[in-house]
DNA sequence: CCAAAAGTGTTGACTGTACACCCATGT
DNA sequence: ACATGGGTGTACAGTCAACACTTTTGG
């Protein structure tokens, strides 16, 4: 560190939020409204001020619960944007984090409902406020580098599930349809499920065997060169 | 945004850089020597507090120019650090970046020789001050993700190089020997690099081609699930 | 018995890895 | 002529992608 002391003055510092889920086979993120200006109205991901002390990891945290309701998921750090001219207000330093969520553990808070917190389709955006479409842009290109390399799926899904459940998590985040049997085959030779022996009844179908993650704490796969 | 603003005190901003290059076949990190307190007269990476009105890549570039005087390189965000006590002076958030430098391109600025600016191979790494021994373990992990699949290698090296310079490179990145007909044939099959016709001569064995990357800006390479 | 989703194997193409010898030069 | 690193090919194993039918249930 150098002797610049004297002419420092911190930038402010937000943290925002990409919080993904999936519902109706779709890979989905969070918008609010914006309640204040700059952007009044226009959709926004939810996010804040780092509160004094606080950790840009703890926002996040408090955000996440703020907004979504939502304890234990996978929270990762993104990436920190601090272009100049990003918020109109002057220079501002956003650390970004993702979430991953299963859809069915969201409540939304009464205090929010101003904001009408909404979950979008990824392949219909509508304009984001500020550099946020670009800030979501990057998360998806993270989110499916991860959910390759990861077993981040697990926090898209809910304690047991089904094999089809699961496929379906990876085709909406990859954008794309996989063939059944190679899935199948490659993500049991992961050993990072097993089957719980119980199976789902009451469809009229055939009755699917019910699986869950061995651990659900991030575990990377390792990789070879 | 919420009405955090009356509370909003924001932290100090510091950047850090991970700056490396290859030496004697081996893959080292500057380091300085603290000039003043926390930590006076230990190892720790080159950093600095941001500038008024800076930004944190501006700030990288400025740093990579006053300790190593070089510009034109690879440069990239790693990650935001800001965990309680990681400096004992107080809420501390520091943005770091990772820089790729080939070895005869640096010069040390005398203004820093009382800093002593020094490269360390990271399979012998001296205690550093705050994180930054964890700062650049992360760091290496990155890089050795990278270079898999992108060109930053052309980041390490002179304009023109020699295959085994290549090999070496990713040899040191990835702490192991590689097989050199397999590495060659896997590397050109990457279509990154063209022959210039010349040949390296003057050594007392057989003259070897000269190479250049087609790009010396960051690519990506395609991946397939 | 019909509709619906679950479950299951084989083949061919490709990719990665292991491995050893001759070549062109400078001294 | 010899020491030095430069340059090259093949065979085997493992992984990925394509592809269609039978099973089990509820209604």
């Amino acid at each position: 560190m150098t002797k610049r002391n004297k002419i420092h003055q911190p930038p402010a510092v937000t943290v925002d939020i990409v919080i993904f889920t999936i519902e109706n086979k779709e890979l989905r993120v969070l918008l609010i409204k914006r309640a204040n200006e700059p952007f009044k109205g226009e959709a926004a991901l939810p996010g804040g001020f780092l509160a004094r002390g606080e950790t840009t990891q703890r926002a996040a945290l408090r955000i996440l619960k703020d907004k979504a309701g939502v304890g234990d998921v996978y929270v990762e750090q993104l990436y920190t944007f601090d272009n100049p001219g990003r918020d109109p207000r002057g220079q501002v330093l956003t650390v970004t984090y993702f979430a991953l969520i299963p859809r069915e553990q969201i409540k939304f808070e009464k205090g929010e409902k101003a904001q009408s917190p909404e979950f979008y389709s990824v392949k219909k955006l509508p304009n984001l406020a500020f550099d946020h479409g670009k800030i979501v842009e990057y998360a998806i290109g993270r989110l499916r580098a991860k959910i390759e390399y990861t077993n981040a799926a697990y926090s898209l899904l809910s304690e047991e599930f089904v094999f089809a459940e699961l496929q379906r998590v990876y085709e909406a985040v990859l954008g794309r349809k996989l063939d059944k049997r190679n899935f199948r085959k490659k993500f049991m030779s992961l050993g990072l499920i097993k089957s719980t022996g119980k199976k789902l009844r009451g469809a009229r179908q055939r009755p699917a065997e019910l699986y869950r993650f061995i651990s659900r704490k991030p575990i990377e796969l390792i990789k070879f060169f």
